[in-house]
DNA sequence: AAGGATAACTTGTCAGACAATCAGTCATCT
DNA sequence: AGATGACTGATTGTCTGACAAGTTATCCTT
């Protein structure tokens, strides 16, 4: 005999609430119905509601917020949410921030290389091109957004949220050292060659070589930084901007 | 200005509940208080004690009987079903923090070796140590506390803030490929030995051994948990436990 | 135009009530 | 005696209505 399975009313509700996400087209990020407005539509109470919530909550499904409203999961917001607070608060060694990504880009490389589509290489294409373009203008803030940029989608390219969301957070609190890696003089020049090697190789899917190009290239960035800082501490103290 | 973290009442009635548990030494199988009491001895509306018992259920900690009570999971009985559940709805993101791990791990494990003073293998010791005595006592929370434990130290054996921070990050806001990967059968005494072995590698200065160490752990972390969900997707039906 | 009070909407918590389920107890029927 | 069914108490499941607390946009005052 199979003893017969008694639903408890707030798994249903799950499933209606997973059902309602589904048919409603809805991405990460989004707003889902509120606690009243689920009720009027699947006319249980609101305590039903309350655990399903809960427990699409735990399980990562839904984030809550109090006062705004119920959203669908958003990688951003729960992930490295104390490590982005870290980022902003502290302002880290550039050696720290350097060996960081020395162990993680050359990686996004290779895993770009295998798994980028047509569409992530025509933006990393255009974004290459903006850079190019940017540096002949010498506008100096537009040259870090689109060197932020490029590496941003070489980290969606990689079609892995969790590094895509990762270097995000590393290049929007990045420390002012690393930015200053762009005022080294001629270091403009060969990022837009470097990072069109790393372009190529990814274009080729050939993952080695992406590894490789983008090993380079920051190891060029932070020799370059290095020499540079090192001509112009002669003072001692801290290095000045 | 640090923002004053606000903790959901059923939050705290979560740990309250782990407490008793702990204080009253409940082996699993034994039933725990009933809602009516809890509400009784923690002053809080039922309503809240009921979301922090989802919770409870849904984590696998207890098994709720209608019209018989709570009761602290055991381990025979279908203790896999909601972590089942979990995995199915969460393999994507199980998989890009694994592979965030594997990329990032063994080069901290490696860096660990190169950089760790007396006193940070000292604490790997006990950590590990701690852990071994934990698994003895089949105590799943404290065994997932001090498996994370481990890890934190090694990153803060690394000298490197940021490496530091984003594995104490990643750690706690993902409990679930943690605790996931403890979940599998044998996992625990694996573990034993593998972090053993990257603990030795590092008590060597042994820098790629370290990282080699590191890599495998994971590996076969990973491997395992395919294997478990592998295992109990693939039937038809209801898998049998 | 700037800034502050206000109102509307959201989630968080509470209290009390009733329904449904379970495990005994006990009287009743065969 | 043994099976059956009603009753009872404990426990979880659900509902309702209310208020607290956070968020946001708007309107009003200055």
């Amino acid at each position: 005999m199979q003893p017969i399975k008694k639903v408890r009313l707030s798994d249903s509700v799950i499933d209606a609430i997973e059902a309602m996400i589904d048919a409603e087209q809805l991405k990460p990020g989004d707003k889902i119905f509120s606690e009243h407005e689920l009720t009027r539509r699947l006319q249980v109470s609101r305590a039903s509601v309350r655990e399903a919530i809960r427990i699409l909550e735990v399980t990562g499904r839904v984030t809550v917020k109090h006062g705004k409203g119920v959203y669908l999961a958003d990688y951003s917001a729960s992930r490295f949410e104390p490590f982005v607070a870290w980022l902003q608060n502290n302002e880290q060694s550039l050696n720290d921030s350097f060996e960081l990504r020395l162990i993680i880009e050359p990686d996004i490389a290779a895993l770009a290389a295998q798994r980028a589509e047509e569409t992530d290489i025509d933006e990393l294409n255009t974004a290459h091109k903006y850079f190019t373009t940017c540096a002949a203008d010498a506008n100096t803030t537009e040259i870090i957004k689109s060197d932020r940029n490029f590496h941003r989608l070489l980290a969606g390219a990689s079609k892995n949220r969790a590094l895509s969301m990762l270097m995000h957070s590393i290049t929007t609190s990045l420390p002012g050292d690393w930015i200053s890696s762009l005022h080294t003089p001629g270091r403009i020049k060969k990022t837009i060659t470097e990072h069109g090697e790393v372009l190529k190789a990814v274009t080729h899917s050939d993952s080695n070589q992406a590894r490789h190009c983008m090993h380079s290239h920051l190891t060029n960035a932070w020799a370059d930084i290095r020499n540079f800082m090192h001509q112009h501490t002669t003072t001692v103290g801290e290095p000045t901007l």
